[in-house]
DNA sequence: ATATTATATTGCAATATTACGATGTATTGA
DNA sequence: TCAATACATCGTAATATTGCAATATAATAT
C-alpha cells in the first residue's frame, strides 16, 4: 500500500499530521530556522548554508509551501520566503492544545 | 537514494525531526489522543475504535514506542501503553521554543 | 536580442512508509 | 496440557520520500 487511510480520521487529525509531516525533516527544520533567524527573508542562501543540491533545497521549500507553512515572493531575480504567520498560529495553537493535554499523571505503567 | 543525510544537520535539528516524524500520521496522533484521554492506559481497543487491522495498529504502537514518545508494560494478556513523560516534556520545550520564536514581523513579503 | 543569475521542474535510482494477511509468541483460564 | 486471548513479527504489494543531475523558466543586465 503505501497509502494513509485517510478517510477515517477527522479533519483535524488529518491536517495536523501533514503539517507535522511537513516539517518532519531536518533540512525543513532548518530552513524554518533560518527563516526564523534572519526574520527578513532569505532565499538561495540556503543552498550554501545548508550542503544539500539546488534542487533538493528547492523541493523542500515547495513541500513547505505546499503545506502553507511558508510563503513565496518573487523579488527580482531571486525569491523571498517567510513564515505564513496565520498558519503558523493555528499550528502553535494546534499544537499547544495537543501537547499541553497531557497532566501527567503518574498512576500508569 | 531516499536517504535523509542526517550527518550534515545538527543533533536537535535531527531529534526534532525525528519525533515529529512519529507523530507526523493521522492514525498516530489519533492513537497519542486516545492515551492522553483515558489518561489511565489502554491496548488493543485501538484496533476496534480505529478502523484499522490489528497488525497495522501494532506497527504504529511500535514507531511511537522507538521514538520515546510512549511506552509500554505488559499488564496480564494485554499490553498498556502510555506517554513517556521525559520525551513528552522535552517535545513540548523543544517545540515550543521553536515555534515561539516567531515574532510575526510583517516586515517582508 | 543575448547572456547571466536565481529558482523550478523533470526524470530517475535508492530507500522508506503504509497497510494487511498470515503466522509466531506469551499469558491466562479451564 | 490445551484452548483462548492479546499482541508482535514477517512477508509482501502499493505508494511515497529523498536526493541529485540535467534541463527548463523567468527576470535582469548588457
Amino acid at each position: 500500500m503505501g497509502l494513509t487511510k485517510t478517510e477515517i480520521f477527522t479533519d483535524e487529525q488529518n491536517q495536523l499530521a501533514q503539517l507535522l509531516k511537513a516539517m518532519a525533516h531536518p533540512a525543513r527544520i532548518a530552513i524554518l530556522q533560518r527563516i526564523l533567524k534572519s526574520n527578513t527573508c532569505i532565499c538561495g542562501d540556503l543552498v550554501e548554508e545548508l550542503g544539500l543540491a539546488q534542487a533538493t533545497i528547492s523541493q523542500h521549500l515547495k513541500e513547505l509551501k505546499n503545506a502553507g507553512i511558508i510563503q513565496g515572493t518573487i523579488e527580482g531575480v531571486s525569491v523571498c520566503y517567510c513564515i505564513n504567520p496565520a498558519v503558523w498560529k493555528q499550528l502553535e495553537l494546534q499544537l499547544g492544545a495537543f501537547l499541553g493535554s497531557y497532566k501527567g499523571e503518574p498512576n500508569c505503567c
